[in-house]
This record gives structure tokens, C-alpha cells and sequence, in this order.
DNA sequence: TCCAATATTTTGAATGACTCAAGATTGTGC
DNA sequence: GCACAATCTTGAGTCATTCAAAATATTGGA
């Protein structure tokens, strides 16, 4: 939140984006940042932390960031069901994602593997696999302890 | 498709409807018919199906009648990103998904495990984690070897 | 430092997938 | 066959996302 934080992060965003083969555009530079201050964002997440650096910015110049970003491997987009597309950093390992199907919160998993396809299918149906999605979901410590406290939810494990 | 196919397998719609505490109407009998058909489909696949023998249908209620399905436990809902939800009749084993990137066509793979949840993540982080949602991408034989084969055409096979 | 070329942003509208609501209809047990 | 509740239908509304075109800003070069 210092400015002492602020200004090498700033440096290194540039450095990223401009890395990627892009011009470094002040929303773009927005939407990286709040992309490192909040690792699993949507794009509306993503629009709330840039609004607070510039407001100008719209809901469209962070959907337009985010994809040049994906496309340019610098960004990785994944979507648990039922939520929106979520954002992330992290994109040179190969990790996974615990899901909170109560509140919604993402943890990051590391990956055994480390590599995409980290598992392969017994039987693949001639299906060249690229990658495996690993999505475990759950509950998050804070919402299991309020829930398994005097429990009558059922636990729909299937 | 057969009269002789096909009235066995009114009886089991039937009795699995009924069987799920929920009352048996036409939308619903003409859903799991269309889900029998189709095993990997959208809530649009489906109607198209159910117009075929039940014009008057609406996508409402074939949603509602999914719906119904996924609560009462005889329909699994899953969605691969980037793609609307798909509904099939298998649930009680726990398998994944093939998904080709290019065609969007659905293959499902047995689980070696069997059973919910078939991974444990290495460090939980305070989660609980109920169930693991592999979904496999690559191409599909089809796909794999239209592309392949110095191809710039893009084969839109369902 | 200023310019031109063009990448990017902005604004506004449109789409697809799905949900909400309320009145009409139908299935089921009696 | 009736009554009551479950279900269906119709129509509108929401959310996430994409499309399009004009306005603006970035970058390499003069």
C-alpha cells in the first residue's frame, strides 16, 4: 500500500507487460497490480481494485487486459463451476484449485507433478490430452468450523 | 429409437422419476429420455430433443425439470469452462471428463479410485475437501487428426 | 521533441445462459 | 371425481461476457 511496495511493483508490472510484447497502457498496469494485491480475482473483482487507481477505467478495458493477458500466457483464467472466470498469476506451474462451495474462497494446490498433464486418463478414447483441470471443492476452514459446530447440513460428497 | 426400444425404457423414466419422490409429467419423462440419448448434454441440447416428442415443452422447464433431476440425486451437472452446463445420468460412480478444445465433444473416463473424492490434495490448508472435479482438455481423435495433418481448417464436429 | 501509425480504450449495445415470478395446469392420494 | 399441492408456462430480468466503432494514447522514428 506504501509507496515504497508500490513503486518496484510498478517497475515489475511494466516489466511483465511490456515483456509480454504489449504496450504498457495505465489500465493495464491497474489490472496487473490488483491481480498481485487479490490472486484469484474476477473481472468485476479486478475492475474494483483498478476504479481505486483509476477510476476512469472500465468493466471492457479490464475484460480486454485480462484476455490479452491470457493470451499472451502471462495470465491464466479458470473457472470453477457455477462462479465466474477467475484470474490468476500463476501460470508457470501447473497447480490446482480447492473451492469453497459454501463462501467461495480459492486456495492454490501445488501440483505432485508439477507439469501439465500432471494425471492421465486410464483410457483416453484416442483423446490427445493437453492438460488436466483439477478443481477439489469443499468447505474452507472458516466456513467447516461454523458448520460442523452442531451439524445437520449434509455433506454432498459425489 | 424402436417402439420395442423405446417402451422398456418409458417404464424405467418412469419408475426413476417416481423412484426420486418426484411426481411423473411429460417435460420430466421427456428429459431423462433425452438425457438417455444424449449422455453429455446442454440444457439446449435437451429441449431440442424433448420438442421432438413434446412440442409444447419450454427451455424453462426443462430447466426446472434438471434441475429437479440434480437435487433429487439422478442427474449430475458439471461444466467445462467456457462452455454451458451439461447434464448426464451418470452419478453414482465418480468419473471425469475428456473435453476436446476444438469440438467441445464430451468423452467420460473411469475413475480409478470409484469413489468421492478420487484425490487428496498434498496440503489442504484448512479445507475439507468433499469431492475432486478432473476435467481432462485436449482433442478429440477426430479433431487430433484433421489438425494434424498440415490442416488450417477448423472441423466443427459436435 | 514532435509525428505518424496503430494498438488500446471507451462507450454503448447485444448475446447466451440461466433465474425469478405469477398465474394456469396437471398429477396424485383419497 | 375432487381437492390440493406440485409442476408447467409465459414473460421478464439478471449476470457474465462479447461485439463494434469511434476516440485516444503509446511507441518507434524523424
Amino acid at each position: 500500500m506504501t509507496t515504497s511496495t508500490q513503486a518496484p511493483l510498478d517497475a515489475d508490472v511494466a516489466e511483465v507487460i511490456r515483456g509480454a510484447g504489449l504496450r504498457l497502457t495505465k489500465p493495464r498496469g491497474a489490472v496487473l497490480r490488483a491481480l498481485h494485491d487479490r490472486p484469484h480475482a474476477s473481472a468485476d473483482d479486478v475492475l474494483s481494485s483498478v476504479a481505486a487507481v483509476f477510476p476512469k477505467a472500465s468493466l471492457q478495458s479490464v475484460y480486454n487486459a485480462l484476455s490479452d493477458f491470457v493470451s499472451a500466457g502471462i495470465v491464466r483464467r479458470f473457472e470453477p463451476a457455477g462462479s465466474p472466470g477467475l484470474y490468476e498469476l500463476r501460470v508457470d506451474d501447473n497447480h490446482h484449485h480447492l473451492v469453497c462451495t459454501q463462501c467461495g474462497a480459492v486456495s492454490d494446490v501445488d501440483c505432485a507433478v508439477g507439469h501439465a498433464p500432471c494425471l492421465t486418463p486410464s483410457e483416453t478414447q484416442g483423446f490427445v490430452v493437453h492438460q488436466a483441470e483439477v478443481t477439489y471443492s469443499g468447505l474452507c476452514a472458516a466456513c467447516a468450523s461454523t458448520t460442523t459446530t452442531t451439524d445437520t447440513t449434509k455433506t454432498t460428497t459425489g
